[in-house]
Order: structure tokens, then sequence, then C-alpha cells
RNA sequence: GGAGGCGUCGCCUAGUCCGGUCUAUGGCGCCGCACUGCUAAUGCGGUUUGGGUCUCAAGCCCAUCGGGAGUUCAAAUCUCCCCGCCUCCGCCA
């Protein structure tokens, strides 16, 4: 949720970042609209109250002769009241939709315009042409033993994987070299639930467009989580944070319906329902959360540059960010197979968007006031795996295998075809 | 799954039986001031959070006793539902 305040004082400055987005600047004076009427609401129901409550002191103590016509004073101000906080009640939900319904203020320096408007920041390692004709993950992988699709379908449906053989130790040693790097960083590590209650999965912003995206269990009300960043956001919800910044980096199993994605990646492991990530998230104090949003990114770049892998490094453009992000950077690997760079981490910027809602507030000069949150993939295991295997394949089959992760895979320096 | 107990403004706590005196008691902690070579001790004052009004300052007003609904002129207190924690029983990797 944005702040009123500063809707109020600058009300452009929200229009503007609409149009950056290509959203509606008509829903920005929609809630100034409904944060008028709130107000008007609540004065009035104030003031009522204020009212009545002198009244309903007075009845203890009137005289017998009094009391009839001062009870039925009260009575007629009791009746009021109820319907002026009917009425400051469905002022305050009308709020609430209005307030719900517009985004994050974009950044300055964020490129607006949509998903095709992003800026290159920075290329890390270079694409080497293939001497002969790539293969894609999945062929790699079956011929290693080290995926199998077929069996996940058999046994899960579509877009479900097993992970086997050395495709397994594949993924273990991903995370113990994501979670072994973000605690030498100060990273603190949390295994995480993957199923929350309704109200995190609402606080982290993940109930409104993307509703479709999410899985729930009707029966125990519980939704199964799509990252780790909703059970890291709500961690610290409602609570006082005196320590910023506070860092930790998660790992859980991430759930997501593709509901919008038919026949997109439907191919290998790069787009399944299940996968296994490790996320990086940091509460800090709004004033150094530019400077947070960088150190995720260092982070992330370290990452694929310890597995070898080339990317870049692009600036998304405004109407591309979730509705929490005021800004967002994506790490993207050249995927050999089908010659075009594939998104492998994202790092978003929520400012106190996030921490306005779940209530996550720090204690500074002027009182309490939200802290804002940042998010970034360390690890978003199967795509990595897939990414990996094939831009170390190797004409015959086998794979190369990076320094970085042989500690966990026998010290191979490579993998072989069976 | 069954039975019982508990939840008060940072922490602990009084108040709930029997509705109005609760503008929620006291202690600890914290902040300010006084006293004092320094510290400590002592004394005095302050210390929930959110909202409204406003010269966005003081002040004033409203709400807030785990959450919600209800009864009532009036609810921390009575009724119902929900959530969480604890104890015991059952089941279980």
């Amino acid at each position: 949720m944005i702040d009123l305040k500063l809707l109020r004082d600058d009300p452009d400055r929200v229009r503007a970042s609409q149009v950056a987005r290509g959203d509606d600047p008509g829903l920005v004076d929609a809630l100034l609209a409904a944060d008028d009427a709130r107000r008007a609401a609540v004065t009035r129901a104030d003031n009522l109250r204020a009212e009545q409550k002198a009244v309903s002191q007075s009845v203890k103590s009137a005289s017998a002769e009094e009391r009839p016509s001062v009870l039925e004073k009260a009575k007629a101000l009791s009746a009021e009241v109820k319907a002026a906080e009917a009425a400051q009640s469905e002022a305050d939900a009308a709020l609430r939709v209005a307030h719900l319904a517009v985004p994050n203020v974009v950044l300055d320096g964020v490129p607006p315009g949509g998903e095709q408007d992003y800026v290159v920041r920075e290329q890390v390692g270079e694409v080497m042409p293939m001497l002969f004709a790539p293969r894609d993950h999945l062929d790699i992988g079956v011929g290693l033993g080290a995926i199998d699709v077929e069996r996940g379908a058999k046994v899960s449906g579509s877009r479900f994987a097993f992970l086997t053989g050395w495709g397994a130790l594949l993924e273990l040693a991903l995370v113990n070299l994501a979670i072994g790097q973000a605690v030498e960083a100060g990273f603190n590590p949390v295994i995480a639930p993957a199923l929350v209650r309704p109200e995190a999965m609402e606080g982290t912003g993940f109930l409104g467009a993307h509703a479709d995206e999410v899985y729930k269990l009707a029966n125990d009300d519980l939704y199964l989580v799509g990252t780790s960043e909703v059970p890291l956001a709500a961690f610290h919800s409602g609570e006082v944070l005196d320590d910023l910044p506070m860092r930790y980096a998660g790992f859980s199993s991430c759930f997501r319906r593709e509901a919008g994605s038919h026949g997109k990646d439907t191919r290998g492991i790069i787009r399944v329902h299940q996968f296994d990530k490790v996320e990086m998230f940091s509460y800090v104090d709004p004033a150094d959360a530019e400077a947070e949003h960088l150190r995720l990114l260092e982070q992330e770049k370290a990452f694929l540059s310890a597995l070898e892998l080339p990317f870049r490094v692009i600036d998304v453009a405004a109407g591309d960010l979730g509705s929490s992000a005021a800004r967002k950077y994506d790490c993207e690997a050249w995927l050999p197979s089908q010659q075009r760079w594939l998104e492998l981490t994202s790092t978003s910027n929520c400012t106190d968007f996030q921490a306005r809602r779940l209530g996550i507030r720090t204690r500074g000069e002027s009182g309490l006031s939200p802290v804002a949150t940042l998010n970034g993939t360390l690890c978003a295991v199967g795509r990595t795996i897939a990414v990996l295997l094939e831009v170390h394949q190797r004409e015959d089959g086998s794979v190369h295998v990076p320094e970085a992760l042989r500690p966990w895979l026998a010290n191979r320096k490579e993998l072989l075809p069976q």
C-alpha cells in the first residue's frame, strides 16, 4: 500500500508513476476521493460517539425523574452512532479497495513502458559460440539420468519432474553453495514453511492480480507459497524492528499453478509446478533501500559467476514490475538451445509498500514508520540446473562441472552420460 | 481427534465472579529533571498504538484489554464464533 500522506501531498508523483507503468492514473483520483470520503465519515462518527458517551455517562447520576428522558436521548443517539459507524466501515472498505488498486510508486530512473522496454545494465561473461548443435537441457539431463519428466507426469501430471542421480545431487550442491554464500555475506539462513495462512499471502500481495497462480488448500484455508518471499516477509509482520538491517536467506519449495502459461516453456524443467529456491530477503531503513537493492544484485551476480554462466542484468521496465516493486533487476542467463536470455534471478525493491500492509515498522525520530523490504532470488534450482546443463554441455553428452560445485559432487570435473 | 486452562497499552501484573468509579492498578525497563567528585542509590515527572481535527505546534476528540460479531443508554467485565499459547489423553514420521 502506498503512503496516503505522500498521495495527499504530491498526487502528481503518483499519477506519473501510473503513467510510467501504463496503468490508469484515474485510480489515483479515485483513491484521493475515497480518502476524503473516509475522513468525513470518521469525523462524523467520532463526534457522535463523543456525544453519546457523555449522555450515556450521565445516565447513572440522573435523578429518578430525569432518568427516562435521558435514557430516551441516549437510545436515540445510540441508533445514530450505529448508522454513522456503518457508514464509516463502508467508507473504510471502499478506501481499502481503492488503496490496494494503486501499485507502488516507481523509483526515479526506472525505464517507462512494458515488458520489451527493459534496459540492459551490463553483461557478465561471454556467450561462447557452440562448435556443435547444442542439445537442450532435457536431452542432456535424460542422458545423464538426471531428469525424469515422464515419470513426473505419470505420478503428478504435466510440469512435474523427478530429479534423479546427478540431478538430485546437483540440486543439493546448488542449495549448499547458495546458502553458504549467503551466510558468508551475513544473511541468516531459514527453512521456511511452504504452507501459509491467507493473511500472509494477502499481506505480500499475492492474492491480487495473480491469485490464479496460487495453489489453495480449501479444506484447511492454507496456501502453498510460490516463493519463500511470502513466509520471509510475513515472518516479522506486525512487529517493530529495532536492529536494522535484518537479512535472511530462506530455503523452501515453491508451488505455482502456471495458469496463464499454457504452451509456454512446456519442455523440461524450466517452468514447473514445484521447484526449490533459495531466496534472500532484507528488512532495511527506507533510506538504505536502494543500496540494499544493489547489494542483493551483487549476491546474485556472484552466485551466477561462480557457476561460470554468462548472463546479463536488466533494469525491468515500470509496466513489467509487480505491484509491490518500485524497481526490479533481473539476471538472465544465456540458454543455448533456444538462443535466448532466460530469467534466472530477480530482485525487487518494494520500499515501504509491502511493510505498510504487513505492519512491519521501526522506531525513528518521529515515532514508528514502516521499514523497507527487498527480496532477491539467490538460486531457483530447477531452472539453474537447466541452464547449467546446456551451457556446460560438450559434444559427447558430458557436462563440465564448475569448480564451485565440485565439493558436493564427489569432486567430479564432469558428469558422464550413462 | 478428545478434555481442561490461559491471552490486559515493551516485559510482568491488578481488575473480569457482581457492566458505569477503568480517563485500565502496581512493579521492572526506558526517557527527562533534581540531588550528588563520578557512578550508584534516592526523589519527582513522563512512557500503548492507530485515526481524526489543526497554523500538520500544542491542545482537543475517537478507537484500542488476542480478533470478530452480539446484548445494553453503557462492555476489559455478559453471550457467541474464530485465532494463538500451555497441560493431559489419543494418534503419528
